[in-house]
DNA sequence: TACAAAAGTTAGATAAGCCTAACTTGATTT
DNA sequence: AAATCAAGTTAGGCTTATCTAACTTTTGTA
């Protein structure tokens, strides 16, 4: 099925938010504040992607994606993914400028360009994020993944993700030097706030907010 | 200025065919024909892009580039080149499948991104089909390519592009054993039919007619 | 020079995406 | 159960890009 860029980012917000959600369902509001777009724009897409089979909606009601529309999803997501990581590993984009562009490189057509891609990054697992690449059959691996505001006391573990992507944030990291393969120590929990106290590689130590510790991914 | 993917794929068009004008215009329905369009969109099209001074042109007149649209060409065309040398080197596409993916791969706006690709393919100068590659500030080499029948006797070349292809032409190509690559070394020129005796790869040796050689375009 | 054919433009529609303003529905609270 | 408010849809309009049919200008040839 050939679909506009439009859609695809519609299909890809609505796979990103059902996700999330407990009953893997999403609304009007929350697609239009995800893709910048007001309601009633949403409610039309709705409309035009119910006729194309790929959600299931009826208006009033919250929307799934279809088995259909979320093997699209998953499709954009891959080519979003290995983007990053062509991106990253190969043009030395840092990793907070790999996104923009990788939204823009997820709606080329062309699965041999997918496929050719992918065997000359070397297959890989993990975009810059952390985040798993499907497979070109769609199998998406759960990453098994803390916040580090989970994380127990005294223990390293090491970053592999971010759940909020957004260009302050990642800016924030790059400019207190942490990334992907950093190595934290939680040392201390500050009752009062909830803010953590940690040292980062050799002994340096800082603290962080709870905020800032519920969105840094990582694996012990 | 931010434009269109539709309205860059105008004034490329604009470009290629006044380019092979002696006096660098062309006509509604000329770019009409090149771009699969009809002469009335192009009309339109036209009066959008005088305004937005990119285009010299009174209607039923001919249209020029002007600098600034000639400027928008170049870089594009820069794009759309750089991308097929990506695809051919790195990711081993054949010199016939990387111009579709290039003509969607031309509109990524990433300057970094254009600029990173140049340096990571080690600033080649030109693509899979012998074109040149403009620099980052729009310098434009001449292309490269010659008929086989204009090379030099014992200079050595490689096969880029036909200009005939006819079944039957490349039918005959691929029984000879010539295809994209392929190194030829002109031995001779028979005066009386111009014929070329050349030599294939290791001292292989044919002789090829005037009309053959007329029609295989090959880069020294 | 006249006038027919070719080249090009305008008029009027359509489709995709987006918007604001006005309305309807469903959920929450009393 | 009714009232209220948030969530969502519809109505109607705008922009970009396209088309066909009808018209106008330019051209090239008799
Ligand atoms: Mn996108
Ligand atoms: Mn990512
Ligand atoms: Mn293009
Ligand atoms: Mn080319």
């Amino acid at each position: 099925m050939q679909l506009s860029q439009t859609e695809e980012n519609y299909i890809k917000a609505i796979y990103a938010l059902s996700e999330r959600s407990p009953s893997f369902d999403t609304s009007t509001n929350e697609i239009a504040v995800r893709i910048n777009t007001k309601p009633p724009s949403v409610s039309d897409m709705l409309r035009k992607l119910t006729v194309k089979k790929l959600v299931t909606y009826q208006k009033y009601k919250r929307v799934t994606l279809t088995k259909t529309g979320r093997q699209v999803a998953i499709q954009i997501i891959r080519k979003h993914r290995l983007w990053e990581v062509f991106l990253h590993d190969k043009l030395q984009f840092t990793w907070d400028e790999v996104h923009e562009v990788a939204e823009q490189l997820e709606h080329i057509q062309s699965e041999k360009l997918t496929e050719r891609l992918e065997k000359y990054l070397g297959y890989p697992k993990y975009d810059p994020h952390g985040d798993p690449i499907p497979s070109a059959t769609g199998e998406l691996k759960e990453a098994k993944r803390l916040m580090l505001s989970e994380m127990e006391m005294g223990v390293t573990c090491q970053v592999v993700g971010v759940k909020d992507s957004s260009s302050e944030f990642l800016q924030y990291l790059h400019q207190i030097d942490v990334g992907i393969g950093t190595k934290i120590k939680v040392l201390e929990q500050i009752a009062f706030d909830h803010s953590l106290i940690v040292s980062f590689k050799k002994g340096h130590q800082t603290t962080v907010s709870k905020k800032f510790a519920d969105n840094v991914l990582v694996t012990s």
